[in-house]
DNA sequence: GTAAGTGCAAAAATTTTGCACAGGC
DNA sequence: GCCTGTGCAAAATTTTTGCACTTAC
């Protein structure tokens, strides 16, 4: 689980393009993450900000795309509207969130995703992807009260 | 099916706001959609302009934020990012939708819901709501190449 | 009549793009 | 050195808000 080099140079090369600054801080970043794996194209560049790197915004947004489009990188739209980025490790899994704090905990689910490859089946639809998301309060604010 | 008074004006009194052209005839195009019941709200504001109602965008947006909270009409993130109206007709259900041309169709399963409770409560999650979304290539789309 | 509702235009918030300059290979 | 990539500022997109006027009740 631990690597020695740069992970983040070969799966940059990998995605067909170049080893710049930005991508390998934006891909650290998003690798450092344990608490909040779920970041903003806005949260990832004020951590950028805050390690003193002058990248712009529309970089961030440009290399999370390129990000997303390589794979590395998986987009979701969550509840609220703008994006969230999420480094994709290679694990399929799903998302359920607290609303009043913001916490996302990821859970997987073998009898769901094959209900879900049933229906699609069963609609005649060919999937591609799925998005499941389920919402409500963690086990801290379900006790604190508003 | 066929009610001969317009249900609109309950809903609306119901949910604590006062009957006004705008809230009804947004009511009414909701009802009114068969093939297509995912509506943006420029797609709402543009319906209204074809039938000449002089109507600002701002109010749609006011309007079905109300119906919002009023449970009259759910919204949905769906891949893309801007949200999306559904008439909230009281059944819950989940979505699947094509890549290609946009087509939603609606499906629910007995067994995901309870998985998703089971996961919630393993979580020590309280459940308030959830969101399926599958993605992927409606009968039509996934013969005819790009 | 009065408070809630609306239209409009302006503002906010988020994401994209054009262009001259910088940096990887 | 060439071509991709980047920063910046400006534009595009989507949604919200302030304010004077209108309408429901």
């Amino acid at each position: 689980m631990y690597r020695s080099l740069p992970l983040e140079t070969h799966d940059i090369r990998n995605a067909g393009l170049k080893v710049t600054t930005p991508r390998v801080k934006i891909l650290q970043i998003l690798e450092k993450q344990t608490a909040e794996r779920h970041l903003t194209a806005e949260k990832v560049y004020k951590i950028l900000l805050s390690e003193d790197e002058d990248i712009g915004l529309a970089t961030v947004y440009r290399v999370l795309t390129q990000f997303e489009a390589a794979g590395l990188v998986t987009r979701h739209h969550f509840e609220g509207g703008n994006s969230v980025f999420e480094l994709d490790r290679g694990d399929h899994h799903d998302h359920i969130m607290c609303i009043k704090c913001g916490k996302v905990d990821e859970f997987t689910d073998d009898i769901i995703e094959s209900r879900q490859k049933q229906i699609a089946q069963s609609l005649d639809y060919e999937l591609t992807d799925h998005a499941l998301y389920l919402y409500g309060f963690c086990p801290k604010c379900k006790t604190t009260p508003a």
